[in-house]
DNA sequence: AAAACATACCTAAGAATTTTATGCATAAGA
DNA sequence: TCTTATGCATAAAATTCTTAGGTATGTTTT
């Protein structure tokens, strides 16, 4: 448990999409999320992930929001508008991509 | 046209299962079929391409045979035993990783 | 009370995979 | 003859991630 495969490059795709259903969330709260969609499967690692805001912030596509939740200071992440539109895009992404592996792996599934 | 982007780790599942699909392939062959398949959606470079073979062959996942053909050298790639065991490693890795994601980014479409 | 675990942030070195930019050589087509 | 296609290759740099730390507070267990 807790070993599946990420792909690279699918991290930020995940981020973005989580922020966009959440509204707003904080890093150890992404991966706690992360943990329990994939069913203890997947384990976003800190070392991963912190980065990953940054770059994400530094590129315009998240506001962060320093908040004090009983005594300890969380950083909220939320999509600029910038980040929304990025999101759209992320997502038509993976979905192209998923899409080109099935006709890869498995020419017998896809016709057209 | 030729711009979607492949996660970072899927191209050995790609070769894997081409090389198990039909039988030997070289290496420009690959980028070809690849192409094809993808209806020239992905392009898969040489500078990836090559180092990939080299080192699944090195792994013991693959075979190598020089073939001459109208006067040009074409190294043809196989499976080894090794090879074809560890294909039905990546493709259900590829499974996996396609099943979280639709989890992550989707959680409309699965129940479970 | 001390030790362990959970929460919450962070960075840095190295590994893995890819892009970009080359290089060589032969054959075919304009 | 010049360009394009075929066919192989490597090397530098970029990207993204893992591994391995570090700091600090709050909670639970022994």
């Amino acid at each position: 448990m807790g070993n599946s495969k990420l792909y690279k490059g699918s991290l930020n795709t995940i981020i973005l999409k989580l922020l966009d259903e959440n509204g707003k969330m904080y890093g150890y709260e992404i991966t706690q999320r992360v943990k329990e969609l994939s069913k203890g499967d997947l384990n976003i690692t800190e070392g991963a992930l912190y980065p990953a805001l940054h770059k994400l912030e530094a590129e315009g596509l998240l506001n962060v929001e320093m908040i004090k939740v009983d005594n300890r200071l969380r950083k909220y992440y939320k999509l600029t508008e910038q980040g929304e539109k990025e999101t759209v895009n992320r997502l038509a992404e993976l979905e192209e991509f998923i899409r080109n592996m099935q006709n890869l792996v498995n020419p017998k599934w896809s016709i057209k």
